[in-house]
DNA sequence: CTCCTCTGTTCTGTTTACAGAACGATTATG
DNA sequence: CATAATCGTTCTGTAAACAGAACAGAGGAG
């Protein structure tokens, strides 16, 4: 028996629970919610979630469970802030945060003289504009799962589950999350820049 | 302690715990350790692991990391139970090769009890049948250069770069080159079975 | 301006996850 | 058969996660 060992509290990584919580409290806001209601939502308290969130606690499953179900995302995606997810190994997975939306790159390559890039879109309630890009973006978006508009200002498509739509996106656009949470599966097609010419060899 | 309280501390799902312990105690049996020895690995207690185990306990944050890091797994994959999110462990790239076209797997995740499959698939000159698959599939395809058609039999779809098409197949469907090389997305969608959800290599 | 409602924070007491030791149950070794 | 390992379980005190209330700041309505 080691014993030797000193109580010691080692706390692992303070920073992992700072993580945990800064991501919890990006996903809440993302939603909109504040947190007396994600408190009411949780059935937890109020104080319980501040600190949570603000890294300064040690949450039990159970604790992260109630989240997780309440934000409606997998037990998982609330611990996959760095570390976990880049075993993969790609140079893809860069993650997009924005207003309402939250993309991850999961294909890229090019295509005679365009670069063509494929993101797992996520679309929670409420609306995202978006300034023109480069000229000549083509974006093709599809719904998997909830309700979305999306398009340019002056023409804009109503899409559920299964339902496609192309756009210019070098003129301002928007994506706007007509329920809660809407998965999609954005193509993002544009012109090879002698920037991007060089990157990424096959 | 019979709290006759409605507040009952909700506890979620027992069995959530009881998942989680037992899918511990498969990592730790497999890996052919005591639970002293994960003790010593994980500067846990001997008697919290037990009960972990069992089911009867609620563990922290922190004790989960320990034990995860301990095992040579990412955190994520103790939580994964039937609710599994990511699928990882399934690198990206695998290839699905067939008639006249091509598939590269480039992102697969669960969405509600839902499997998403996010696919690179080039088509060429030519077609392809394609029989049913499981019940219930669903597959949205978007052309980002070329010309296909693509479908079910009785209702195919002619698309040219930018156009999307969304069908059932669960029936009998083809896809079809019109010209040399057509490079398209393909989304596909099932239900989520027995299988699908998460194996556990006994 | 005052009042009101909302935000998120910090404070108290109770419940419980934890470390470590004591325990019993099983299998080796002579 | 003894007895000595180690296995996993159950016990006991302490630190901390939790619920809920009290608190403080920021707008909004009148």
């Amino acid at each position: 028996m080691p014993s030797s060992q000193p109580k010691a509290t080692v706390t692992s990584f303070p920073d992992l629970s700072a993580s945990v919580g800064g991501r919890i409290r990006d996903l809440r806001t993302q939603h909109g919610i504040s947190l007396t209601a994600l408190a009411v939502a949780t059935r937890l308290g109020k104080g319980t979630l501040s600190e949570l969130e603000r890294g300064q606690r040690n949450p039990t499953l159970d604790t992260l469970f109630a989240i997780a179900t309440a934000l409606s995302v997998p037990l998982g995606d609330l611990l996959l802030t760095e570390s976990s997810d880049l075993v993969r190994g790609r140079p893809h997975g860069a993650h997009v945060h924005g207003q309402s939306i939250d993309a991850e790159l999961i294909g890229r390559w090019t295509e005679s003289a365009e670069v063509v890039e494929v993101y797992r879109m996520t679309v929670f309630r409420g609306r995202r504009k978006s300034r023109s890009h480069t000229q000549g973006v083509v974006e093709s978006i599809t719904v998997v799962s909830g309700e979305i508009a999306v398009g340019v200002s002056d023409d804009p498509a109503h899409l559920i589950s299964g339902q496609s739509h192309t756009f210019l996106a070098d003129q301002d656009h928007f994506y706007e999350g007509l329920v809660h949470r809407s998965s999609t599966v954005l193509v993002m097609r544009y012109p090879m820049t002698p920037e991007t010419a060089g990157e990424h060899g096959e």
